[in-house]
DNA sequence: CAAACCTGTCATTCC
DNA sequence: TGGGAATGACAGGTT
């Protein structure tokens, strides 16, 4: 008893410490700016529920108080401990890794269009994007909650414009390319058709809602080895669809120390260098399937092939250059790419050379898209600059978003993501099912609302306003009789109205016995009206708005089959011996106050004592001609009375308190793990985006001539991008110490 | 029989 | 100031 007290207590005060832990750490906020409003509303709100005004508040806005979980068959789902257990377990870590590989079997069946938008803005050049940033847990919970995603993003405001739904002409075109393109390795048409896929997402979402909610995550394992292999869309090839990406994997990435200069690598940024270029033949197969899904495709035949044929010379690799044989949007991926943050990868573009000796005469090179056709044809509509780099960022624009760039991807899932992954592995620990994170809150909220669900049943809604008015009965019933209205917050919140009648008429029985005991007391004709009124006709009762409100549990001292009969005369036709069981089995039912008052001959039932409002009550007492112990009786059976009453709304709140916190605790771990998908999902669009930037850049750098007609030495020049949208041609040496100061700046800044 | 749980009661605080 | 709600603590009963 004294430790479940402890328990509980120890465990709110833990669950709130860990709340406003959850607070901090998970600030994801920081990196998604103001997109995320609700997480921090979400953070503050269960903390603010320990109040008893938001407790109230709680009660009454959200319909959630209704149901008592004892009272029904919630027992064991919402108990105490487990909510606890699921505090507690808050800050563990754990790394399953069984489950890493369902990463894309979610993805790749349903989300191809609309589930991956930020990858379809960012198009084709993913292959290296295989090498995803997350991390195996990461992986699996991205498999999960894959589905709400699309929507998700639509609620940050995420970095592509919305592809799913309506297709444009030039989508619908793309697909048919793509199709015909595609045909004759053996694709079906409805791979990129969207309607199709849409319908597969729904059949899918709405197999695995059916699966998802009645299993228990014990089966979790065997379902994500079933759906662990990924099938080839054109081959019906099954393959394991392995999530390989490490989190350092993209921190590694971006930066390259060793790159050699002077080849055509040397064009490459460093951010598509060294780890990425290695391909996971699953990773690679990844992207394919990406890429498949992608409607609005390729850039550049060339830049792909460069990019990503020659390091690799996978066979998978010929897949790409499917794209870039096609007529292209370049715009499209491009607008539907433009992010904010990455304008820090240009700082990174010419980091090497630094040795080389400066550019003859001419330092600047200004290179307007009006100079060069082939560069107006690939620049023309797409202003490289205005669309990754911020206005304010001319020539050194780089010194203050270059640095950025190491941070947000290094500092995000090397720090966020170890606490995210034990959020998320707490999540699926207690059953928390990520995969209709987003789409299915709604069905979340209603899942955990079962208590709340059933609040709107009779019984419990009685339970539930009884408590909830409960503050505010005494106050608002005290004008009136009544008062024997009962929905009783020990009565397991099945005390229905029937049992308020059943008081009702006992009282009515308990007159015939007051009548008994009036020649002692003194009978006041009155008060058998009185009591009549009140309490004769269980309709009228309900007639009484207020009664509605009352919360009591009028009963608290008797059930309410004796005070049906505890007061009545016993029947005249029962044997002796019965009656005498009968009685003690009464006796037994009473309870000691009852015995109190009736050794002491208190001439009115102690559900009178106790319910009838101050007024009413001093009224009763100055009718009777009481003694002093009689009237300290009755007064500590009031106080008694109320305080049971009391106490059983403490505890009920207490544990719906308690309840409330479980179910934030899941809201919580809900959003988290969908703010950690929708990071995932920017990180691979940032890296996307690089990739893409670097291609523009390594076609642009090419088609470059100086004023004898010879290309450019990358090791001698560089491109760099001002703010007003031009393009200029700078020594390798400026651009060095260019980058090297934007390597200083956010040291400087971090001190 | 012990532990967990439930319920009533008291003391206290606060409104 | 009194009434009462809220709640922690405790005790006794029940499972």
């Amino acid at each position: 008893m004294l430790s479940l007290k402890k328990y509980l207590t120890e465990g709110l005060l833990q669950f709130t410490i860990l709340l406003s832990l959850i607070g901090v750490r998970v600030d994801v906020d920081t990196y998604l700016t103001s997109q995320l409003p609700p997480l921090r509303e979400i953070i503050l709100g269960p903390s603010s529920a320990y109040t008893q005004t938001q407790f109230h508040n709680l009660r009454n806005t959200l319909d959630g108080y209704g149901i008592h979980p004892k009272s029904i068959d919630l027992d064991n789902y919402f108990t105490a401990r487990r909510l606890l257990s699921q505090v507690r377990a808050l800050d563990r870590f754990q790394v399953p890794t069984t489950e890493v590989n369902a990463w894309l079997v979610h993805r790749d069946p349903e989300g191809s269009v609309s589930g991956s938008q930020p990858s379809s803005g960012l198009t084709l050049e993913s292959s290296s994007g295989l090498q995803d940033v997350t991390g195996p847990d990461n992986g699996v919970r991205e498999s999960e909650t894959e589905q709400g995603f699309s929507e998700d993003l639509e609620d940050l405001g995420a970095v592509a414009p919305p592809v799913s739904g309506d297709l444009t002409k030039e989508d619908i075109d793309l697909i048919d390319i793509l199709w015909r393109q595609d045909i004759d390795l053996g694709a079906g048409r409805e791979i990129f058709d969207y309607s199709h896929r849409q319908k597969e997402q729904d059949v899918d979402k709405d197999l695995r809602d059916g699966a998802e909610q009645e299993d228990t995550w014990s089966g979790e394992g065997a379902e994500a080895l079933a759906r662990n292999l990924l099938v080839d869309g054109e081959t019906g090839e099954s393959f394991p669809a392995q999530f390989p990406a490490d989190i350092s994997s993209i921190t590694e990435a971006v930066p390259s120390e060793s790159e050699p200069p002077g080849l055509q690598n040397n064009l490459l940024s460093p951010l598509l260098t060294g780890t990425e270029s290695p391909f996971d033949l699953e990773q690679q197969w990844q992207d394919l399937m990406s890429i498949m899904e992608m409607q609005a495709m390729e850039v550049n035949t060339s830049t792909n092939e460069i990019l990503y044929n020659a390091p690799s010379g996978d066979p998978l690799s010929t897949n790409y250059s499917l794209a870039p044989n096609t007529p292209i949007n370049q715009n499209v991926s491009l607008h539907q790419a433009s992010l904010g943050g990455c304008s820090q990868d240009f700082s990174l573009f010419s980091p090497e050379a630094e040795s080389l000796p400066v550019a003859s005469g001419s330092t600047l090179l200004p290179l307007l898209p009006s100079n060069s056709t082939s560069l107006n044809s690939s620049f023309g509509s797409t202003n490289l600059a205005g669309l990754f780099f911020p206005p304010q960022l001319n020539g050194t624009a780089n010194d203050t978003a270059g640095p950025e760039l190491p941070d947000p991807l290094g500092g995000l899932l090397d720090e966020a993501m170890l606490d995210e992954i034990s959020l998320m592995d707490l999540a699926i620990e207690e059953g928390f099912n990520p995969v209709q994170a987003s789409q299915l809150e709604e069905e979340f909220d209603s899942d955990s609302g079962l208590s709340l669900d059933s609040s709107h049943s009779p019984s419990s809604l009685s339970s539930s306003e009884g408590s909830s008015s409960s503050s505010s009965s005494s106050s608002s019933s005290s004008s009136s009789s009544s008062s024997s209205s009962s929905s009783s917050a020990s009565s397991s919140a099945s005390s229905s109205f029937s049992e308020e009648g059943a008081v009702g008429y006992s009282s009515d029985s308990e007159t015939l016995d007051l009548e008994e005991a009036e020649g002692a007391v003194g009978y006041q004709p009155e008060y058998s009206k009185f009591c009549r009124m009140s309490y004769q006709d269980p309709s009228q009762l309900s007639c009484l708005p207020y009664l509605e409100h009352v919360g009591h549990n009028h009963t608290y001292n008797m059930a309410p089959s004796a005070l049906d009969s505890a007061d009545l005369p016993p029947p005249s036709g029962l044997k002796k011996g019965s009656k005498e069981k009968q009685a003690d089995f009464l006796d037994k039912q009473m309870s000691r106050d009852e015995h109190r008052a009736r050794a002491m001959k208190i001439p009115f039932t102690n559900d009178k004592i106790i319910n009838l409002p101050v007024e009413e009550f001093n009224e009763l007492l100055s009718k009777y001609q009481l003694s002093e112990a009689q009237l300290s009786l009755i007064r500590d059976i009031r106080r008694r009375g109320k305080n049971k009453m009391a106490a059983q709304n403490c505890r009920k709140r207490k544990l719906d308190t308690i309840l409330n916190l479980e179910r934030d605790v899941e809201d919580l771990q809900r959003d988290k793990a969908r703010l950690l998908r929708e990071k995932v999902e920017f990180l691979r669009s940032l890296r996307q985006m690089k990739q893409k930037v670097q291609s523009l850049y390594q076609e642009v750098f090419g088609r470059l001539r100086d004023e004898n007609g010879r290309p450019y030495s990358p090791s001698q020049y560089a491109l760099q991008y001002a703010g007003d949208g031009s393009v200029l041609l700078i020594p390798r040496t400026l651009a060095d110490q260019q980058a090297r100061r934007q390597e200083r700046k956010p040291k400087d800044r971090r001190k």
